[in-house]
DNA sequence: TACAATGTTGAGCGACGAACTCGACAATTC
DNA sequence: GAATTGTCGAGTTCGTCGCTCAACATTGTA
């Protein structure tokens, strides 16, 4: 997808991994059954590099977003339903934080001198409002978007 | 101040450059006679590296926000009043952008598939509030703050 | 005009993260 | 028990961050 870092100029940007992440969790949504999902299909559909694939699903399971199945006919499953699991958790769980300040972070450290850090509250603000959105949105809605426009597609294709 | 680059788990993070940045246009804004003020003095009030101090003040002052006088009791002016420089622009010059997806960017493109780029939306929205925000916080906010904390700070000090 | 105090530029460097890859190992199920 | 899956950790490449340094340009003062 990338296949590079971000470059130059790209500060606040998110890496690859929530997307790749996101997106893994989306395929698991849209094959609802009960049926486990292999990671090479996860990785085929979403165009994500198989073996990079293994370490977002290690992440993800350990955090409790996805279960895995061994052996053959095994694969991935989501834990719960995709209307209970929101962004803002699967993010944090790949990226660690989305603070745009260190000082924000749970046992952050303000590196300012006491009464200096006069940057703190404009960033405390974006930051909530940041997280307040990102919680709002499930891995459903976002599944459902991918399924409207697959659907879209398909029906351009055949006309 | 960080002497160290972001740690893991820390993607959405600022740079140093901004925050080293605003603090040295806050120094102006504060010294608000129309006397320079010199790299040195800067660096030393608001503990910045002065040889990294040198690339930011010439970044500024490519963009604009800074003029710069030469010769002995020369030195750095902000070119116009605080109240009209807003902490978005500054930043952006910095940082670049604070887009914190790809696709968001002024000419950027997106990586995905059309119409598999599905949470473009979220982050589109995101974006467009962080900016407003930014662009609500002028210099001369944040120079009242520094002011403030400092009188305050001197006050505790003499009891 | 000389000179010293400034700012400007760009090369360069060490450390570290991002994005992967690889290979050995463990667990399952047929 | 062999084949098929997932798990884990080390290792690689590349580029940025944060910063330093040295050479150069400019300007005010004597």
């Amino acid at each position: 997808m990338r296949g590079y870092p971000a470059g130059p100029g790209e500060a606040m940007r998110l890496s690859t991994k929530s997307d790749y992440g996101v997106r893994a969790l989306i395929e698991l949504a849209l094959s609802g059954d009960g049926a486990p999902v292999q990671r090479a299909e996860i990785a085929s559909r979403q165009h994500i590099p198989e073996s990079y694939l293994d370490h977002l699903l290690a992440q993800l399971r350990r955090d409790g977003f996805v279960r895995s199945v061994r052996g053959p006919g095994g694969g991935h499953l989501l834990t719960r339903e995709p209307e209970e699991m929101c962004l803002l958790h699967v993010i944090e769980s790949l990226e660690g934080s989305v603070a745009p300040i260190a000082c924000l972070e749970e046992g952050g450290e303000c590196s300012h001198e006491p009464g200096e850090c006069v940057q703190r509250w404009v960033w405390e603000d974006i930051y909530e409002e940041t997280r307040r959105r990102l919680r709002a949105v499930s891995l459903a809605d976002l599944a459902e978007r991918v399924r409207d426009r697959r659907r879209a597609a398909a029906a351009n294709y055949s006309i």
